[in-house]
DNA sequence: CCGTATCCAGGGGGATACTG
DNA sequence: CAGTATCCCCCTGGATACGG
């Protein structure tokens, strides 16, 4: 069946979109963004949340949301600080399609790691399964 | 909490996804997989159709690809040799919300650009929008 | 036609320490 | 609490050239 919609169209569009989803590919960004889709929350939140993120990759993945519109951030120059982050209204609009990927990644975490043992395994030993040496 | 689903569980989780994601999220593994989201594809098939992609990258992103078993890899061994790609189950079920994000980005291409051109503005000019220098 | 090999610049990303 | 700054390694990704 035939797309309504064009798909990918040309030359220029590819090379845009390549560097839009390159950023909000980052090692965290599809993470954060599944949390930030319930609610907002506060950096030490999403720190906790994430579970492995260093703090200087939780700013810089923050920033980069940011700067591509897709979170606020809202400063409360209270003490101790209190900083914020929201999905925009952009943000929400990838956040679906992004909780899809997500929750994908999540369910098919064994059959992934699998084929990827199953790959190196050939590739190491192009010889065969019948122990060689 | 209250989601019926355990969307991020804990710790080791949030690691081995964020890996697949990476892994699923090189520069170039969207489109590609939007491409033969619609049919099997031979290589230079692939390199014209997401254009600005170079060779080195187009084997690369599917060697990842297949390494991850999302795409097949069929080698005609004629002359000239043809070598045709296709998604695997796997790769079809991961086809849809990767279409859904492909789509996302050239939908919102400007307002994504004109949110970075904003932010990359008041980062450059910090003492604000009145001429300063 | 379909790669692989090599060179090379840039940035991603971890660890750690320091500041307001 | 919420960052910045620094060091440093290695991978990404482009260009080019070569091989089956």
């Amino acid at each position: 069946m035939k797309e309504t919609e064009p798909v990918i169209r040309h030359t220029a569009d590819c090379l845009r979109a390549s560097r839009v989803l390159s950023s909000i590919a980052g090692k965290w960004s599809v993470l954060v963004i599944m949390l930030l889709r319930e609610q907002p929350l506060r950096f030490s939140e999403l720190k906790r949340g994430v579970d492995g993120i260093s703090q200087r990759m939780l700013t810089l993945t923050l920033r980069n949301l940011e700067r591509n519109g897709l979170v606020t951030r809202t400063v409360t120059p209270s003490i101790p600080p209190r900083v914020d982050y929201e999905l925009t209204g952009l943000g929400h609009s990838l956040a679906d399609p992004i909780q899809s990927v997500g929750l994908w990644a999540f369910r098919h975490l064994e059959k992934i790691e699998a084929a990827q043992a199953h790959y190196d395994a050939r590739a190491t030993a192009p010889s065969g399964p019948d122990g060689e040496n």
